[in-house]
DNA sequence: TAGATACCTTATAG
DNA sequence: ACTATAAGGTATC
């Protein structure tokens, strides 16, 4: 067992339930079993633990081949670790434990909204999940829940991923683009993933044979970026601007979802411009271009939790 | 190119 | 109980 520590007082502000349970990622599970159950459900010092590959976010070094364990909580000054790796480059690599939340903020726009988002959730971070799981989790996210989409990955990685042990208890981690090209749709559907099903064999099926990868458009501009994730079967700009922010760093995009649009109409209607990519140019600019995402991110959660 | 519609499944509102 | 509606949209026509 590894184990270790991250003072906040290193970190600056940060907010796990937040960075965790707002919709961002869907690749963390409460120790408890509660998860996403709401506001409400007071997380304390729950851990939380997620399964990851590190070779495959440590591409440059680092030797291990199977998949790992760890998990997390926060206490009142540090974030506390307990892992099968030394977990600690990879919480601040995945976590954005790097990101500088005070210059952010100030470098957005100083909109009453987006400051009531802010200081609610003061310490939420960005993620930068692996692509091919923001991929496909995305692509399941279509007309979906928040606390159903946890749910579908969850199934995925119970019947598709590959099985790991620790401190008595067996994870498994997310399936990789092989066991769900692998997959028949049917199989997915009985996940109840629905019509999302045959998109995320496709898309797999894509990755798996070596047509392309979401990782590939890291190197692009923004909009280029965004265009080109829109190749994969079941991605359009929306989940395309999902992946580019909670995966390949572009902290810049904003993805349209059904609460950012309803919030644009009811508080920045000049920036309805009909089009996704004109829409997604005005509310880019409104909210402070370059950390354009890390508002909106606070926007969603905050204004899907009541907030106004 | 812009607009309308179908699509799986589940939970909640009425 | 039963139907309508919506859920972090996309593909297709």
């Amino acid at each position: 067992m590894h184990e270790g520590t991250l003072a906040l007082g290193d970190i600056g502000p940060f907010d796990l339930q937040a960075t965790v349970e707002s919709g961002q990622s869907y690749l963390w599970d409460r120790d408890d079993g509660r998860m996403y159950e709401g506001e409400g459900t007071s997380a304390g010092e729950a851990w939380y633990v997620t399964v990851v590959r590190p070779e495959t976010e440590w591409a440059l070094e680092d030797t291990h081949s199977g998949p790992e364990v760890v998990r997390v909580r926060q206490t009142s000054d540090s974030l506390q670790w307990e892992a099968t790796f030394d977990a600690d480059r990879t919480l601040r690599h995945r976590l954005r434990l790097a990101d500088d939340l005070p210059a952010i903020r100030a470098a957005t726009a100083d909109e009453p909204l987006l400051g009531a988002a802010f200081d609610r959730y003061w310490g939420m971070r960005l993620v930068r999940d692996p692509p091919f799981e923001t991929l496909i989790s995305f692509i399941c996210s279509a007309q979906m829940r928040v606390g159903r989409i946890f749910e579908m990955q969850r199934a995925l990685a119970d019947a598709f991923g590959e099985s790991v042990t620790f401190d008595g208890d067996r994870y498994y981690a997310y399936p990789g683009p092989d066991a769900l090209a692998d997959a028949t749709e049917a199989q997915l559907r009985d996940l109840g993933l629905g019509y999302r099903a045959p998109y995320v064999k496709r898309s797999a099926e894509m990755v798996a044979g070596g047509e392309a990868h979401p990782a590939e458009a890291t190197d692009l501009a923004y909009e280029d970026a965004r265009d080109s994730l829109t190749q994969f079967v079941g991605v359009g700009e929306k989940v395309a601007d999902c992946v580019a922010l909670f995966s390949l760093g572009f902290l810049e995009a904003v993805p349209l979802d059904t609460w950012i649009q309803s919030t644009i109409e009811e508080y920045f209607p000049d920036c309805d411009r009909g089009s996704y990519a004109e829409t997604s140019r005005a509310i880019r600019q409104r909210l402070g271009d370059e950390y354009a995402g890390y508002a909106q991110t606070y926007l969603f959660h905050h204004l899907r939790n009541g907030g106004t």
